[in-house]
DNA sequence: CTGAAAGCGCTTACAG
DNA sequence: CTGAAAGCGCTTACAG
């Protein structure tokens, strides 16, 4: 809450060239500094002949409007921080462009803070941003953040809209969700259609609550074919390539071997096809495979990745709408949204059952 | 530079519900709101026990500092603001990510502005951001930016940085470049120890300033081989893989075939790759192919692709550091950085010229 | 239609 | 070591 002058960064402008002020402009134009703001703010109060004048002036001393100034006095905020917990994943970095594209278009400005996936960095980012004040706040949390440590440095009353991941003590904060289950729901439908039925679920940690999600699309879709799931078939991975790659073995462990995997994302299916590769088993052709994300790769691979698309762009603009929302309705009951998911069939599930 | 109601959000604070201020500190510990300003800012001035009792009162009230306010007083900014033409590019993304990270460490806040590659969206941003006064500007510049439109909305005076792209007529700002020639340079280089002489330069376009520099690499290397470069084995191509794999046949039109080719980027080269494919040519086997970026598809296509690491990640934490130092010292002479780029040798380059 | 005055939340000489 | 006063750049009742 203090100001650490350790690694607090502060720059003093340039000494000497003091920006134009309003003060300048009123007394240049030979007004009262009122009037000048009430020509900044577009008041119909002022005489058209006064506001040319000003406007003339403005111009000529090329004055830069001072919107944080204006912010303090007028107890307003013109900006939004946006928290993700990992820029450098295309993902995140569409939504965030997303986010930013229709918060500039309402004329705010976009506080940006990434949290590196670690709830410590969270905290610290989270508290400098509320030093700047911002309406309100978009974030995508850290695995493992706690709902009351993030209520204890944003304040009860803070406008926030989740994305992306379940916190659990934080219902009564917005909330903008991806339809996980019904994606899952929607490829493991696919994959029986094309005549399979041992089908597994391959990758992500149970305890996360999209991977918890996804399964149960999964299930219920087995369950309305008749299809009774199987515990071996249920493969628990790191959700990335190299792990994914790495227990593609535990498919063919026991008796019986599944001709069909769901995936818990994008990343762990193409880590199961390598791994699959490996064992001299075709993906594609001998294998069905389906993703999760429709990240870039996914329709570059080989066989290319059925999977199921999340527009994260159009997730970004959406998160940005429903916190604008929020702002005007301060009072409004937490809302929770579920964005659907589309799925893209491609090359990898095109396997059949035999 | 007004404020103009229709495009400009405003949020006001909940009424009622006002922040607790310094004032409020005061009164509660009874001391005055100048001791309450010298113990945030950790002034020594103040005696330990008056300090502990402000600091206790600070924490009972969960009392949050409004640097916006401070710095309004001060005269001082602790913001910076990062602009970019295409956030959903992974490459500025990761990019993106490298400055947020480093600015947070040294108690900045990131303004995001994206431009979506339009420069009058740009101009608009960069007004926007203005307003809030930030300390200097991190700016990768839209395709067709005009350095003078720039410096009539930034000033002539202003702390830029400018990333990835040249700008005539902005050479009084800092930039840092990645080291486009001589990546090709090392790539060109690559291909003629694998015994190539006919190598193409695939992609890009050649106003574009990177492409051109990449260009002059691999003639620079043809001609340390004395080999003499051929006019149409210079194809050009839309930065996409899409049109690149349109233009494959180019390299195949005239007299004589090359057997190897220096790409643009990782999209063309990936691009080429598959236009090759359809042609019963085998990239990495029957001809070599590098890249230029690193971009995470690389690695994963098949073949593997060689290509040049520029590491967008550093490149964001060393922009950030040089605009630090810019403020540090206006008045120092423009500085210009070049980052080196790293050659990554994987299939795509490994055919021999037969 | 325009101006004088007060004030947003903070900081900084300046007295004491 | 602490407090009273002025002021950063803006806006907003309130007079006139």
């Amino acid at each position: 809450m203090s100001n650490d002058s350790t690694t607090t960064g502060k720059t003093t402008r340039k000494p000497g060239k003091r920006a134009v002020t309003v003060t300048d402009i009123a007394r240049a134009a030979g007004v009262s500094r009122a009037t000048v703001s009430l020509v900044l703010r577009g008041s119909p109060l002022v005489g058209a002949n006064t506001r040319a004048r000003v406007e003339a002036e403005l111009r000529r001393q090329r004055y830069v409007y001072n919107r944080t100034a204006a912010n303090l006095r007028r107890r307003t905020s013109s900006s939004i921080a946006l928290v993700i917990n990992d820029l450098s994943n295309p993902f995140f970095a569409e939504f965030a462009s997303g986010v930013d594209g229709a918060l500039g278009g309402k004329g705010y400005v976009t506080l940006l803070g990434s949290t590196g996936e670690s709830p410590e960095r969270q905290q610290a980012v989270l508290a400098t941003l509320m030093e700047h004040t911002p309406s309100g706040f978009i974030l995508s949390p850290a695995e493992g953040s706690d709902a009351a440590q993030l209520k204890q440095v944003l304040g009860a009353h803070a406008n926030v809209l989740l994305f992306n991941r379940e916190l659990p003590g934080a219902d009564d904060w917005d909330f903008l969700a991806l339809d996980n289950q019904q994606g899952a729901y929607q490829a493991t439908r696919h994959l029986i259609e094309r005549g399979h039925r041992d089908i597994a679920f391959f990758g992500g940690h149970d305890q996360s609550s999209s991977c918890h999600q996804r399964r149960a699309g999964y299930r219920q879709a087995l369950d309305e074919a008749g299809i009774a799931p199987r515990a071996q078939w249920l493969v628990e991975s790191a959700p990335n390539r190299v792990d994914a790659a790495a227990r593609a073995g535990d498919l063919f462990a026991g008796a019986g071997h599944p001709s069909a995997a769901v995936c818990y994302n994008d990343s762990v299916a193409l880590g199961l096809m390598l791994g699959l590769a490996a064992r001299g088993i075709h993906p594609g052709r001998d294998f069905a495979v389906t993703g999760f994300d429709d990240i870039s790769e996914a329709a570059l691979a080989t066989p290319s990745l059925t999977t199921l698309a999340v527009d994260p762009r159009e997730r970004g603009r959406q998160a940005a709408l429903l916190l604008l929302q929020r702002l005007d309705a301060p009072d409004a009951p937490a809302l929770r949204t579920v964005a659907p998911v589309r799925l893209c069939v491609r090359d990898s599930s095109a396997a059949h059952a035999d």
